[in-house]
DNA sequence: TGGTCAATGCGTTAGTATGACACAATGGTA
DNA sequence: TACCATTGTGTCATACTAACGCATTGACCA
């Protein structure tokens, strides 16, 4: 009963480690299949599914509590994340859903700081979803990518979450460079149009958005074509590190 | 001494009205003899300068929380307000700049939920500078507006709060209508473009500035020029009530 | 082996927004 | 009454965008 033993002691003790109050949601993007993903979990009895979350340390940065919990799930380090928005309604963490954990933990909801309300402060990232090994946490059965288009039910506000958060990342295209992440190392023209298509979930008309990209100068185009497919093979092109960097600094003009 | 009683009580016994470890600080902005202005308080025994700011009441919505934090200092209700970031770094909230008030209400560090370590929200507010009366809280000794470009020194992390919600403005600016609240009833084409010009720290095209801003439609002309003023009299203007609640919601289109 | 054809790469055009500046109109002031 | 700083309106070259045309490519198939 290891297992049982340190949810009792999370749900007993977790605030001598972690601030009250706290919580840190991320909501982490990947692109596979041509269709843009988000890694959830499924909570261990209600079934249902949840953002990637967790508290903060006593000593740690929100950022670093945020860059923690994308390792523990993901095995990812060094992610570009940013917080997005922050949900405090004072209902929105409601005991409901960990009823279920009272009775299997044996925990009264009186006795532990997770029945306290929280405020959760949102974070994103981009990630490389090759790389990600999904593991899932105390709390829940699995960790698995789904397709942003197919979100079964949700706990508490993560739908909510999960909707702000796909507005930011839309708003954010045309200001940051996306995709070095998401990408492979490299890629066709047909293939990161289709990411920005996917995000945006509308069609882009292909020669201008080629125009547009290029004019941003974060791509270098290989000597070199994708081999093996019907019709004329499209170039492969990487990002050009240098200008990728200085445009997520800078922000990159731009209008889909 | 009930002042200092008051004070004793909120330190020993605030956490049972509050959350623990966040605070809401609030930026709020007014225009005022053409230059911008932001609210301030000046601390009681550092002396120093900081943002309003407070805590979230435990069944309270933290948008909740900043516009009482807002009305408790500026006597004003239904503002809009909105979050631009959080501040969470361990480091942030020393006890330093709470020392001397420790000697003075007799509490010790190690008794009072305010010297542990706080994460703060940022709020920002554009309001009407004449309509404010400012009212210092009972860490400080005044309330004062001070120029945007002659801020004194400030306690913790404030002037990073600061510059990061001028930042944000400056952004908003091409997204959002401003103004509403900052400028009179009815005011002219140069007191807007004034504002613009304030907040975005750079000088504009005045007949670039009018044909932008004209066609953006939130701006009414009225039938009635400035009097009294030497050379050619500028038409009065006010806003349009229902497209700017629109172009709030919607956003407008515009760079400058 | 050479034609087919869908997808890619590159180019054109019309419409629109922007920045810079010219010029006329206004109304108190000298 | 002439002056002149300030405002209102217009113009023009340029840049950017959306929409679309057309030639090229290269695997596939007859």
């Amino acid at each position: 009963m290891s297992y049982d033993k340190a949810l009792r002691d999370h749900y007993l003790k977790g605030h001598e480690k972690y601030l009250r109050h706290i919580s840190v949601d991320c909501i982490i993007f990947g692109f596979h299949d041509n269709e843009l993903k988000v890694l959830l979990l499924q909570a261990k009895y209600a079934g249902l599914w949840g953002l990637p979350g967790g508290f903060i340390k006593k000593e740690e940065h929100m950022d670093e509590a945020a860059k923690r919990i994308l390792k523990e799930r993901t095995g990812l380090d060094e992610i570009y994340m940013q917080q997005f928005y922050v949900f405090s309604a004072p209902e929105r963490s409601t005991r409901k859903a960990n009823q279920q954990f009272l009775k299997n933990v044996g925990v009264k909801s009186n006795e532990s700081w997770m029945f306290e309300r929280f405020i959760t402060v949102g974070y994103t990232a981009l990630v490389d979803f090759s790389k990600v090994e999904p593991v899932a946490d105390v709390f829940s059965t699995t960790c698995e990518w789904l397709n942003i288009h197919e979100i079964p039910e949700m706990l508490l506000d993560h739908r909510d979450i999960l909707n702000k958060a796909l507005e930011d990342l839309q708003l954010q295209l045309n200001y940051h460079p996306v995709g070095y992440n998401l990408l492979p190392e490299k890629f066709t023209m047909p293939e990161i149009q289709k990411l920005y298509e996917t995000i945006l979930d509308k069609k882009l008309d292909r020669r201008n958005f080629q125009r547009k990209i290029i004019s941003t100068g974060i791509l270098k185009r290989l000597n070199e074509t994708k081999k093996g497919v019907a019709h004329k093979a499209p170039w492969y092109y990487k990002f050009d590190q240098r200008k990728y960097q200085k445009a997520l600094k800078g922000g990159i003009g731009f209008e889909l």
